[in-house]
RNA sequence: GUCCCCAUCGUCUAGUGGCCUAGGACGCCGGCCUCUCACGCCGGUAACACGGGUUCGACUCCCGUUGGGGACGCCA
């Protein structure tokens, strides 16, 4: 069968950051596209040269690697496109569908004004339409003639059937005054050059929808398919902005999410497949279809982010977290960061502790540093008592003396202080545990002393005893 | 205001006329495990916005109301 092969494209604009929404938008055109073996494309929209800046550019191409999004092609520029799009509007001048309009702000000001004072939508009131001006030296931008009967009607993917009547529409800007093409021109144009086939994007472009069809039409080219998926809300259940809560996506990676698991948190939203709520970026590609997708909008819950996070840092391998550990604990200060062989050692002992990489890196910090003094105070007051001097110090000895240190003779090391002094096992730990750490908790007490090795557990309990005989009780 | 869209536990969702005394997940609460903290396991909390229809039967279909969101730029 001759079906035409899937083309997408994820088309932001670099005004800013790559957020979370725009995150999603960019993760379920990639999904959809490589589900059904298409090709997936990136055009970056510089239209507006006031507002985009080659930085943002950047700022967004990193964004997209980081979580695996990146496109099959190299990336288009709008900018570069310029002479075409005014090409197509001298078709489009010279086939009656687009005219030349010289009101001035001024007055589209005062007609908007005094539409909302009737209650009516704004939009240009065709002043120009049938003037049938020429270019000429005044200040003039080209209006889109849109039908004013009939309606445009398309299907969905998402959506389901829509529909506008023509008189709801108003007559677009193709070219503004200075002569740059505007955001409609362009993304028709370009779809249309690019070969897109499924224009996949929020429903914030819904109503851009109808303006654009109406273009291809003009030109007669083919329409492609839209799927117009629901947007990403903020807690407070208004569309996520850059303005309104949304933040970068490399914050997360600088918080210690990790990409899988921002994909796969952000494919749960609108989107499930049976009651599976872990997904790998593998799946995804096999299962996600922009058409099972919900239409109402989801709220960002980062709570349950925060759990999917500890789920993919639980299912990693060591090797897979090793640099974003790395990372973190050169955030944290520490210096010099460890080696890969050291921290592969210690790191699955935290893989079940944290929910972020920023967590594994506070709660492994201790086996780092010099000292963990100050002890927390609350974990100080409650293990350190007077009475545990004495086994501590015997631990002290015990720990010297320990030939072989592993499991086994640290933790031969360990009972014999217990059974010496008619301990069990929580009445020396956490003494410990406060004395090496600084705090309450760790890992096992026997891990956490293989961890820090022999030289660190003896400084420590010397750091600890006297700090008990300090009195600083 | 006008147009478009949406509406199941606090949140993400399953549900496509009877299998629903509405299932799962996060969160929260309780318990188990246990040297601490986590992980894991077990249990609990909590929802079909409202009103009319259609039907033998509505969470599921239709209409209305209410509520929410989006769009109404020489931004994208």
């Amino acid at each position: 069968m001759a079906i035409m092969t899937l083309r997408t494209r994820f088309a932001p604009s670099p005004t800013g950051f790559l957020h979370i929404g725009g995150a999603r938008t960019a993760l379920f055109c990639c999904l959809h596209t490589r589900r059904h073996q298409g090709t997936f494309l990136l055009r970056i929209e510089d239209t507006d040269t006031e507002r985009s800046t080659p930085e943002a550019v950047e700022v967004i191409l990193e964004g997209l690697r980081w979580l695996g999004l990146a496109p099959d092609e190299a990336p288009s520029f709008q900018s570069d496109h310029t002479a075409r799009y005014l090409a197509v509007v001298q078709e489009l001048l010279a086939a009656g569908h687009a005219y030349i309009c010289t009101c001035s702000r001024e007055r589209l000001d005062a007609v908007r004004e005094r539409q909302r004072e009737v209650g009516d939508k704004p939009r240009y009131d065709g002043h120009c339409r049938n003037r049938n001006l020429t270019p000429g030296p005044e200040s003039h931008v080209i209006r889109f003639r849109t039908p004013h009967t009939g309606e445009v009607e398309w299907e969905d993917q998402i959506q389901g059937k829509i529909c506008f009547a023509n008189s709801e529409l108003d007559d677009l800007i193709l070219v503004r005054s200075d002569g740059s093409p505007t955001y409609n021109l362009a993304v028709a144009v370009d779809d249309h050059d690019m070969g897109i086939t499924l224009v996949i994007r929020g429903e914030d472009h819904i109503s851009n929808t109808p303006r654009q069809i109406h273009l291809f039409r003009a030109m007669g080219w083919e329409i492609p398919a839209y799927a117009h998926m629901p947007l990403l809300h903020g807690a407070d259940g208004a569309k996520l902005s850059k303005r309104h809560g949304a933040v970068s996506v490399l914050q997360y990676r600088e918080e210690g999410f990790l990409p899988t698991a921002i994909n796969n948190y952000l494919a749960r939203l609108g989107w499930s497949h049976g009651e599976q709520e872990i997904f790998t970026m593998v799946e995804l590609e096999q299962l996600f279809d922009v058409r099972q997708l919900g239409r109402s909008a989801a709220i960002f819950d980062r709570a349950k982010l925060l759990w999917i996070n500890g789920h993919h840092i639980r299912a990693a391998t060591p090797d897979q977290l090793l640099p974003e550990l790395a990372f973190q604990l050169g955030r944290l200060g520490v210096d010099p960061i460890p080696s890969v062989e050291q921290l592969a050692r210690i790191l699955p002992e935290f893989q079940a502790r944290a929910a972020t990489m920023v967590e594994m890196a506070q709660k492994c910090r201790f086996l780092f540093i010099d000292s963990v003094q100050p002890y927390e105070e609350k974990a100080a007051r409650k293990h350190l008592l007077p009475s545990m001097r004495v086994p501590l110090e015997t631990l002290l000895q015990a720990v010297t003396a320990v030939t072989e240190w592993h499991f086994e003779g640290v933790e031969r090391a360990f009972q014999k202080v217990l059974t010496a002094h008619g301990l069990n096992m929580g009445q020396l730990a956490q003494p410990l545990r406060v004395v090496l750490t600084g705090s309450a908790a760790s890992p096992g007490i026997i891990e956490t002393m293989v961890m820090l090795g022999r030289e660190k557990c003896c400084q420590r309990l010397q750091a600890g005893l006297a700090w008990m005989d300090g009195g600083c009780g």
